[in-house]
RNA sequence: GGACGGGUGGGUGAGUGGCUAAAACCAGCAGACUGUAAAUCUGCCGCUCCUUGCGGGCUACGAAGGUUCGAAUCCUUCCCCGUCCA
């Protein structure tokens, strides 16, 4: 029906540690294709080490988009992502480059494809009044305020959610519609491109124990001293990116607060659970080619490589 | 050798006669999530059976006995652990 030219990209997801970025890295070398990062903690700059960003050598000349594109103090956002992807991809699609995102962040991914209901920014002025209504008590009342609004959602979201409900409350007040309304609205998919989904799925062990290996290194590597740079640069504390996991724990090691072994432990586990909650989002991805093993390995690159080849040879006699 | 204190479910740890398969927290597992997403939140969490019910059975608070209608909780002995005294 449409006759413009429909495009692959590639998107590798899976949990943190499995090995999307070298996947990712070994795919763009086979296939001629760039990365895009798709990680809201990577965009940020100067979040090197703990956010388990490639570096230059392990990049081998491939080139990386989306990495380091924020300041400190920016806001990563759903929508901001999916707009700086447009304008990747465009550009990739004029260079005739594949695409290939490494997928940490499922929403952002989600987000780019299926576009966003038309909903309104987040607006701190008035997150502030309803703050301020509780009394800084309870979040009950903002439940019974979303109730009121709009009862269809309230009943998603639990009277605990201060996050979810100050969201909707927010949305409601905003358009003047329950947000289940705005939510029926037109999103507007990525048009002109195909995401051909590869996911990374080691043995749950493995992977945990990737987790810790993958920490330790992190720590060797000088995550300790981004911290302090990052503090003596000035950096605020309440700056977003302090709240990735790893860097509170190492700025309390750094004030004193944690011996550097209970951070540690502290880390692996934050990463674990982490990692549990992206394998619950991915798993209800569509149309993802799981893969057991970690993207790092040979055999599981050729196996990702071979499904991605027949991907993009079956379509191009598959659509007219 | 003696005197105290203690041994509770994967861990920490509450519980001092019935309301206790045993608080709470952690770990673990499952899940939700349309602009904070490395965030935020929910459920399950001894085993087992079915007619899946605020259902039944079994096993459980170091071990073995005992008291009691009833014990993780009281008594006796034993075994461990910690502290102190010799």
């Amino acid at each position: 029906m449409n006759n413009e030219k429909i495009s692959p990209l590639i998107a590798v997801v899976g949990p943190t540690a499995s090995g999307k970025s070298a996947l990712g890295i070994w795919l763009a070398q086979k296939l001629g294709g760039e990365v895009v990062g798709c990680d809201s903690t990577q965009m940020y700059r100067g979040f090197d080490v703990g956010t388990a960003k490639p570096t230059m050598e392990e990049r081998q000349g491939v080139a990386h988009h989306l990495i380091d594109v924020l300041e400190p103090n920016d806001e990563a956002t759903a929508g901001g992502y999916r707009e700086r992807a447009i304008e990747v991809l465009n550009g990739l699609c004029e260079r005739q480059r594949l695409p290939i995102f490494t997928v940490g962040t499922g929403l952002y991914l989600r987000v780019l494809l299926e576009g966003l209901a038309e909903v309104p920014l987040r607006s701190e002025p008035l997150r502030d009044r309803l703050r301020k209504r509780a009394g800084g008590k309870s979040v009950g009342h903002l439940h019974r305020m979303l109730k009121k609004l709009d009862p269809e959602t309230a009943k998603k979201i639990a009277a605990t959610d201060e996050q979810k409900l100050l969201r909707a409350v927010e949305v409601c007040l905003l358009t003047k519609k329950p947000l289940s309304e705005v939510y029926q609205g037109e999103r507007k998919p990525l048009d002109g491109w195909r995401a051909i989904k590869i996911g990374l799925q080691p043995k749950r062990e493995k992977l945990y124990e990737q987790v810790h290996v993958r920490t330790d290194a992190m720590l060797e590597r000088g995550w300790m001293e981004e911290v302090r740079g990052l503090i003596e640069s000035g950096m605020p504390a309440n700056a977003k990116p302090f709240d990735f996991i790893g860097y509170k724990e190492l700025r309390a090691v750094l004030a004193r607060e944690m011996e550097l072994e209970e951070a540690r432990a502290a880390i692996q586990q934050a990463t674990r659970r982490y990692a549990k909650r992206q394998m619950t989002w991915f798993r209800r991805e569509q149309g993802v080619h799981w893969l057991t093993g970690f993207g790092g390995d040979a055999k599981v690159q050729e196996q990702a490589l071979e499904w991605i080849q027949s991907q993009i040879a079956g379509s191009g006699s598959a659509s007219s």
